[in-house]
This record gives C-alpha cells, sequence and structure tokens, in this order.
DNA sequence: CGTAGTCTTGAGTATCCTCAACGAGGGTGG
DNA sequence: CCACCCTCGTTGAGGATACTCAAGACTACG
C-alpha cells in the first residue's frame, strides 16, 4: 500500500505566498518533525481503517479523500491542494477515508503524537493547528452548502467558482482542473454523464468558456452562484 | 435580537455522562469564563454576518445552526444537541451563519479571545478545544456523507440513524425528533413533502414505527442504512 | 496505430419538486 | 366549551430533473 514512497527533507512547507514571517518560522518548526513523502499519481496515502499516526499537508500536487461505501459507490469528501493540511481524525483511532494522489506531488507527514507534544509546549504552534483545522472545517462546509444545492448545473457552478477561488494562482481567470468528470461527480453525488452535461449546459449559457475538457475560463461568475 | 436573555450561572456544563475527573477540572475551569444564557423556542442565539466574540456550547435543549440563502430558501448546516460546541468562525470575523433555539434551553457563551489566551497558557484546555472542534467537523463529515446519498429514502434513513447515535439517552430505541419535518428538509436538501413520503415509505417498508409525527423507534438498522 | 481511459450526447425510466387539497393538533378568544 | 386560526403533517397529480443504459468521439500513451 505504502508503494515507493522516499523520504525527502528541506523542501518547502507549501504555505508560499500567504506566509508572513512568523509563520514562516512555525513552518519551519513544524517542518524538522516532518517526513516528506513524494507520491505518483493514482497512490494511496494512507487507507480506510488506517491508525492514524500522522497529520498531513500538501506541499505539491492535488490528492482526493474519498470513502468507498458498502454498495460500491465511491464518495469524494474533499480535494486537497497545496497548503491544505489534512488527517485529522477526530476521536478515532483509525481514519475514516482514504486519500489518494490525482498527481504527482509531495505530502508531508507530521508524526500526530510529536506535534501534539509541540503544541502543547508552543501556544503558537497551538494556534497554527487550530487555524489549519479551521481551514479543513471551512472545506467541509463549502461542501456542505454546494450539496445543498437542488439542481446540478447549480451543483458545478458553485463547485465550479470554489475551485476557482482555491485554486486561484494565474492573473487570468483560466482555471485548469486537476480532476476527472468522475471525481467531480463523486464530489457532488451526481453521475458523471449529468457533470457533463451541466458543464456544457453552463456552457451554453454563456457563463464558463471551455478549451478542452479541463481547461476552462470562468466568464460569468453572477450566472455561476445563481445556475 | 438578543431578546430577554438573563445570565445564569452555577449550571451544569452539559458534559454530563462521559465526564471523567481531569473533564470536569477542565469544564469548571472553563465555566469560570462562561455567561450562562437561557433562550426561548425561536428566539435568535446570534445572526448571520454578526461578528464572532463567543464560542458557545449547548447546555440543553436544540439550535439549528443555518444560513439563507439569496433565494430566500433557508439550508440548516447542522442540529445542535447537548455538549455540542459551536461558534467556530475560522479566519472569519463575523459569523457566516445563524443559530436558533428549536426548543427552550441554556447556552454557554464562552469569550473568545480569553478562552483562546487561557489555552495558551493551559495545555488540556487547548486540548480539549481541539477535540471539540473535531467534533463539529465529525458532524460535518456525517452531514456530507448524509447529503451525498441519491435518494430520499437513504437520506432520511442515515439521518435517523445519526441522530439516533447523538439523541442516544433512553435505553429504549424509542427516539424523539426535536425539529420538523421542514427542518429535516432544509438539513437534507430536499423538499418536505418528500421528507414525509420518505418517513411513510420506511414506515410502511417496517424500519421505523411511528407513533405520532415526532416518536419513532427504529426497527430495522439495516433496512435504514440500505434504504 | 491500437488500446484504455475520458468525455459527450441521446433515449427511456425513475425520482423528486411543485402545486394543491385535506387532516391532526395546539393555542386563543368569545 | 367550542369555534376559529395557525402550524405541522400527509397524500395525490402532473411536470421537471437526474439516473441508467447505450453509442460514439476524443485524448493520451505505448
Amino acid at each position: 500500500m505504502t508503494g515507493n514512497d522516499s523520504s525527502v527533507s528541506r523542501i518547502d512547507l507549501g504555505c508560499q505566498d500567504s506566509c508572513n514571517s512568523s509563520r514562516r518560522d512555525l513552518a519551519q518548526l513544524l517542518e524538522s518533525l516532518a517526513a516528506m513523502r513524494r507520491c505518483n499519481r493514482g497512490q494511496e496515502i494512507y487507507g480506510q481503517e488506517e491508525s492514524a499516526e500522522c497529520w498531513y499537508s500538501v506541499v505539491s500536487g492535488v490528492l482526493r479523500r474519498f470513502a468507498v461505501r458498502p454498495d460500491g459507490r465511491r464518495r469524494i469528501t474533499d480535494f486537497l491542494l497545496p497548503g491544505d493540511f489534512f488527517g485529522f481524525a477526530g476521536g478515532h483511532q483509525h481514519h475514516v477515508f482514504s486519500v489518494e494522489a490525482l498527481t504527482n506531488g509531495v505530502v508531508a507527514c507530521y508524526p500526530r503524537r510529536r506535534v501534539e507534544m509541540l503544541a502543547a509546549c508552543d501556544p503558537q504552534v497551538a494556534q497554527f493547528i487550530r487555524q489549519k483545522t479551521f481551514d479543513a472545517m471551512d472545506r467541509l462546509q463549502v461542501q456542505v452548502r454546494i450539496l445543498g444545492r437542488t439542481r446540478a448545473p447549480e451543483k458545478v457552478g458553485s463547485f465550479l467558482l470554489d475551485m476557482e477561488a482555491r485554486c486561484a494562482r494565474g492573473a487570468t481567470d483560466n482555471l485548469v482542473l486537476p480532476m476527472s468528470r468522475y471525481d467531480i461527480a463523486d464530489y457532488l453525488a451526481l453521475s458523471f454523464e449529468t457533470v457533463s452535461r451541466a458543464m456544457t449546459d453552463l456552457k451554453q449559457r454563456g457563463a464558463i468558456a471551455l478549451a478542452g475538457a479541463r481547461r476552462l475560463t470562468i466568464i460569468d461568475r453572477e450566472a455561476l452562484s445563481r445556475a
């Protein structure tokens, strides 16, 4: 399951642009605890029911967090982008979800016990962890908000707006989706055909422009949120 | 908006049965910071866009957390039961949701800054806050899992299972829903008629027994989760 | 150039939403 | 005490939406 990992040190912690100096210090402090792990497309970071020994953050690449239901359907509960922390396992001893890489990338692994000990000594670390937990909560609330939409174009539209906000790197409105229609469907609780149809629907209404299946430009934000 | 509140002190903190001695100490420590607030059915605890000065916990009663969308539809994002903490507002200065009382009850209000200062000094308090945050995350993940179901009886069924797990007090399988069909509908992103139909559907299939609209007995857990 | 994975589109069916009527239960006031 | 009103809940009919099954196009890659 662990595959061909390789521990790499001295890699930046993935809080690139939004770092002030004190957070950079924190990053270095945490980095000293982290084991860097390279992961390839399709590779599993951890599996359902595995024991929760580490917290993680995405250094580069994109991951998906999901559970496989008894009926075999896969439910994606989060897409993880660079800077995102994950692997918090509330009261549970084991993970409830699996995490896999959508693209090649690097993940930082922080031994949970040592981070908690560090947090017990250093309030700034504790505050940092708390903030990252809140960020993870925000992502869940966004998903609840999106899943709460009733019609498919609404769901896809607000999903695209969220991905644009989270991916926002380049100056243009150009957005490259790192995941397939299947992944989006499993995230939105729709069939992949419906996702595809909603996408062309939004295109025909002039809300987005598609350049290939994955590359798109958001034209009318209002229309996307109203969709 | 604040209505006829009344500060009451020396009220138990709402972590009744699951308390070991160290947690009871923590509860007393936090209680010294808390302002107790009595709230009546329908009363607002805090509103959307209000500044986030406090964290809260439910001492008694049941609350709903929700947002009202631009189109006027109400989306419920959480039902809050005794022992639940809420009011965490990630990076935001203001609340994203409103919270209202479904029944008469008492809520504990903790000044956010003072709790954070306390957490900075006392690792146990920090751990306690962290745990309560994880609990809130768990509730969100449960909602994501439920909203991820495709058919209405599935949604209602898993919702009932979750409510049973969270309400579990009495020895019997008897469950009294504190919320209306409208509330359940706004939580599950269904119309209230569909919720009603799903309920009778589950009854006719022998998964539950209804004694009035709100009082029900869960007969077949398997059927509810498969529904 | 073939193959596998991804994506689009069509047709028919199942599910849910909307509109509507009606019933049950709990207050209130005459 | 009873009529009345209001909220909540159930049920039905018709239309809108999404799912399933199916065929075919596009892309990446060996």
